[in-house]
DNA sequence: CGAAAACCTCAAGTAATCTTGAAATCAACC
DNA sequence: GGTTGATTTCAAGATTACTTGAGGTTTTCG
């Protein structure tokens, strides 16, 4: 239980890091992490490696493809350690696609706000679905939004 | 061009929702949407099925899964057309719904900040991961967070 | 009327991220 | 040393949301 060894099996990172087995190994096949071996072939784990399953699900809690996050830790130097500044640089990145995707949120919000205030969801009013202005040529101006006859047909 | 009638072939429903006519096909599979036929069995989209589609597109846009929208349409009333307030009973659990995505985001990024404050990426002091507490059983404080030799070891 | 563009169905494929299962081996414990 | 639980590999399956392709029909337009 309290033994800490320097190296932990396949279950005991699954189970300290919340991530199943079979999603480890698939990461190894990926090339997001690597593991060592036994004299029989298995799975032993330096401790760090916890830390590299963390980057990888943080990053993924952020938005990131598995793809890009390899990308991302590419740009880590691979011959030394990584400095406390290599990972706050990575890590920076993160914060400003957090940042985007709070922005995002904010202003599909205020759309949608908009859209209940007249009930209409039109696709030409309300760009909850297209982010820009699109072209559609119907002649009616932004009162129909309002009238009864427009809202709601959309279980016909 | 102008003619504006009132049913859309697949094309012109794709064109103008700017979703592909595969994409819609795909719809009325699932149990989405509808369409009449012609005699010789090709679609044709009432008018107001360009609603329909707005409110398919935009609640994916809110993170809803086509299942969840299906469900979702199947509260609104099939007897009679929904009304502003049925629409807007729909839409208010979205508002909702974004209001928790940017609570999680925020809380996100204030985990991560604290984290490149310390540069650690600790599976137990950065609980990107796991939102949740859970027991891991090292016996170092939080004075090991800050030393170098910590950091980084992610590129092993 | 005849050609071209658009549409039809159905099956299969794609992409991402894993999970499940089978058959076999390894490690730990008494 | 044997039993049991953990682990191994490899292939296939799961899920979501579509797209693509083949082979054939319909609509439209000149």
């Amino acid at each position: 239980m309290s033994r800490l060894p320097d190296h932990l099996t396949i279950g005991e990172l699954s189970q300290r890091s919340g991530v199943a087995p079979s999603a480890l190994r698939f990461y190894e096949d990926v090339g997001l992490m690597s593991a060592e071996r036994t004299g029989g072939n298995q799975r032993r784990y330096p401790r760090h490696t916890l830390r590299r399953v963390a980057f990888i699900r943080a990053a993924q809690r952020v938005g990131l493809s598995l793809d890009e996050i390899n990308t991302a830790l590419a740009t880590l130097p691979s011959g030394r350690t990584p400095t406390k500044a290599d990972w706050q640089r990575v890590s920076r990145g993160w914060t400003d696609r957090i940042d985007q995707q709070l922005r995002d949120l904010e202003l599909l919000k205020s759309k949608l706000t908009s859209c209940i205030g007249c009930g209409c969801l039109s696709l030409r009013t309300c760009l909850l679905t297209n982010p820009d202005d699109y072209e559609g040529d119907r002649g009616v101006g932004p009162a129909w939004l309002a009238t009864d006859e427009n809202l709601g047909n959309i279980r016909e």
